[in-house]
Parts: structure tokens; C-alpha cells; sequence
DNA sequence: TTTATCATGTAAGTCGTTACATGATTGA
DNA sequence: TCAATCATGTAACGACTTACATGATAAA
């Protein structure tokens, strides 16, 4: 299973409707969990379902109503059992992309190669401006006391810290790494575009 | 698409069947791509049922015989223009289980998390140690040609060694972190299993 | 007036995992 | 003799993505 247990969690703790979720996982735990709007929906109905969450709807004027979802008591002890569960497996299967591209980097030549390269450094440097902040969902929705609530979760608190601190740390490594394998590849010995 | 390409690619450079391909992802690139056997082999058929592979059966005495697969003429093009189109993504979506769990260390208790630092970095020292040595595929099945070939694909070839260095610095940055966490963790001052 | 944000959903399709089936050979 | 390795597959299911549909308000 997967995006159950963080729905389960995030709900033990505080209301949450799917919009919001959505934007603390964007916002808040980047690093750590992705899914789209539409599987956290319907996996918000699955486990109403099942019994493991119970759902309102809050009333809004001038915005559309809100369904409200919280962990019900067997939802919350579904989800302690797993988190004290010893069968933990830390190599979650990869699949990276660029990563895939750079490996058939010799049959594209160097200039593609050094162009992937500074738009990942690019897009690392937006990583670490963004794991020094925190999250920053109660300001993008002031007077939201839902929003306000998960952001809160996340702020003071020790294993929130140990999250934001392994996103700055990787992307400083990986701006090292790609930097250097930048400088490899410009100090090349500038051949017409072919084998490495 | 994913897998696709991955397969595409490596048999644009050399024949493979699918078990040697499974040998080559989890051997030799294992911090980039993942792939189950069923997978594998589901797909093979595919790309050739769309012309994009050709296969031929290997002969062997002693041993199950080998569908060998190769890229065909309009396979190498689909996957060279996979190779050089811009639209690339750095942010694969991330689900992380263990950094999930950390998520809700506060709701587990100190002695948890602390357990489960420790096995992270097992397995990081594990990952640092297979990053330094690269493929030892041609070394794992000798007197096998596929595998010779597709271990020689990775070695003396500059993207690769990208590949690998950036495996071991990331490991090495996950150690650092994660004895940093742990660190505090034990420094805590011990109460009896609760809120952090 | 058009775009962005807030908000919830459905439907179809792709991708990936787990379990099962088969069968020979080699090494412990 | 039992487990592991080599080798190829099928079937069923579960997880995730993409595209579509709707509709209000606020800001540019």
C-alpha cells in the first residue's frame, strides 16, 4: 500500500479536506510524498468506505464547500499498527529520468549532456532555496484554520526538521556533483558531436 | 512512458534477453532504474508487436535457451528521438516510505525513529559499498558474451562514472544526515515514549 | 475578459507488483 | 536432497496519471 498510510497519518492528526492535503504534500513534504488530486480523492472515498475515515462538509459562503475528512478510531489504530511495524524497506524501486537519459549520454553527444546538466542545476537551485524555508502553507492561505493546522504540524516539530534538513543536504550534494560533471564534460576536447 | 526507453536504449548498443537486462538494471544501474522480470518481458513483446525489436532464439546446451532482442532500424530512431526532445522532468513524483514514517516520528515515539536510523544506515553503508565498485556483471556470469557486452557498456564510459560518482556522494551525504538525526535523537533527554 | 485559485469529482488508460507455473542445471 | 541460479512467461490485481467536467470568486 502507500498513499493510504500518509492520508491515514495526516488525518490522525488533523481534519484535512483532499484540496489541502494536496497542497501540504506540494508545499510542505515535497521531498517525501507526490500523488495527484484526483487518486488522493479517491482514495479518501476507499477508506471512508472501509470504515478508517469519517467525512463533513464545512459550510463556505463566497468559496465552495469543503468535505472535511478525519481519521475515525479505527482508522487511527490502522495506522499506528503500521508505523510500528518492523517490514520496512528502504529501497523504494527508481526511476529517474535524467538519470536514464545521462546513462545513453555517449550516443547524444556532449552539448545535450551540458545543456541537461545546468537546467538540473537549475532546478536543484530551486530545490535548495525552497528546503531552507519550511513550509509556507499558512501564508499562501491566510485565515484558513485547516491550512493553518497542517502547517503547523510541520513547524516545531524535530522530524520536520530532520525532513527539510536531508532535502537541503541532497541538493547541495547533487549541485556538487552535477557542477562537476559539467566541468568534466566542458573541458573536453571539443569534437564534432559523437562517441565519448 | 518509462520502461520503454530504458529498453529501447540499451538494446539500440547491444542484444540482451530479458534476464540479462534484469541483471543489468538491478547490477548495474540499480540507482537509476527499476524494473520487475514480468515487467520486463511483458514490454519486450510489446515493442516488438509494434516493430520497435526484433527477437531471435539463442541455442544453449545445458541452459534454458535465450530470446535475444535488438533494436530495430525504427526502434534506434524512436528512442534517438526520445534522447534529444527537450521536455524533460527533473521532479520524478516521490514516495518515500521511510522518510513517510519520519514524517510521523513524533506519534511513534524517540525509540522508533532511532531503530530505524540505525537500519538506514546499514543500508546506506551497503549502497556506498556497490557504488565504488561499479558493474560486476561480466564478473557474476562469465563466459556469457550478453552479459560481457553490457557490463563493457558501462565500463570506461565517462556517463556512467557520472552515474556512479553521484550514487556514492548521495550515499555518502544520507550517512552524514542520518547520524546527524540520530545523534539528537539519543541526545534527548529520555522520557518514558511519547510526543517529541 | 481572461486567467488563476479554490474546490470536488469521474472515466479511461497506463504502469507496476505479486503470485503462479514450468523446467533444467549446479552446488551445498 | 534441497536450495539457488538460469530462463521465460501468464494472470490478476493494485497504484498512478491524464483527460475531462463543473462552477464559483478574485485579480490582472
Amino acid at each position: 500500500m502507500s498513499l493510504n498510510y500518509a492520508l491515514l497519518g495526516l488525518l490522525s492528526i488533523t481534519p484535512m479536506n483532499g484540496y489541502s492535503i494536496k497542497a501540504f504534500f506540494d508545499e510542505a513534504i515535497n521531498s517525501v510524498w507526490h500523488a495527484e488530486l484526483s487518486q488522493i480523492y479517491r482514495e479518501l472515498e476507499a477508506l471512508e468506505q472501509k470504515g478508517l475515515l469519517s467525512s463533513t462538509i464545512e459550510q463556505q459562503r463566497d468559496r465552495p464547500n469543503k468535505r472535511l475528512y478525519r481519521a475515525t478510531d479505527e482508522g487511527k489504530r490502522s495506522f499506528m499498527d503500521w508505523l510500528s511495524s518492523p517490514p520496512l524497506k528502504f529501497d523504494m524501486p527508481k526511476r529517474d529520468e535524467f538519470m536514464l537519459r545521462l546513462l545513453f549520454g555517449s550516443m547524444a553527444g556532449p552539448e545535450v549532456a551540458k545543456k541537461e546538466f545546468r537546467l538540473f542545476i537549475d532546478q536543484m537551485w530551486r530545490v535548495r532555496a525552497r528546503s531552507g524555508e519550511g513550509s509556507n502553507l499558512a501564508a499562501r492561505f491566510p485565515d484558513d484554520p485547516v491550512m493553518a493546522k497542517a502547517d503547523q504540524v510541520c513547524r516545531d516539530d524535530m522530524y520536520c526538521r530532520f525532513i527539510h534538513r536531508r532535502a537541503a543536504m541532497t541538493s547541495e550534494t547533487l549541485i556538487a556533483w552535477a557542477q562537476e560533471c559539467l566541468a568534466e564534460l566542458e573541458s573536453l576536447p571539443a569534437s564534432g558531436a559523437g562517441k565519448s
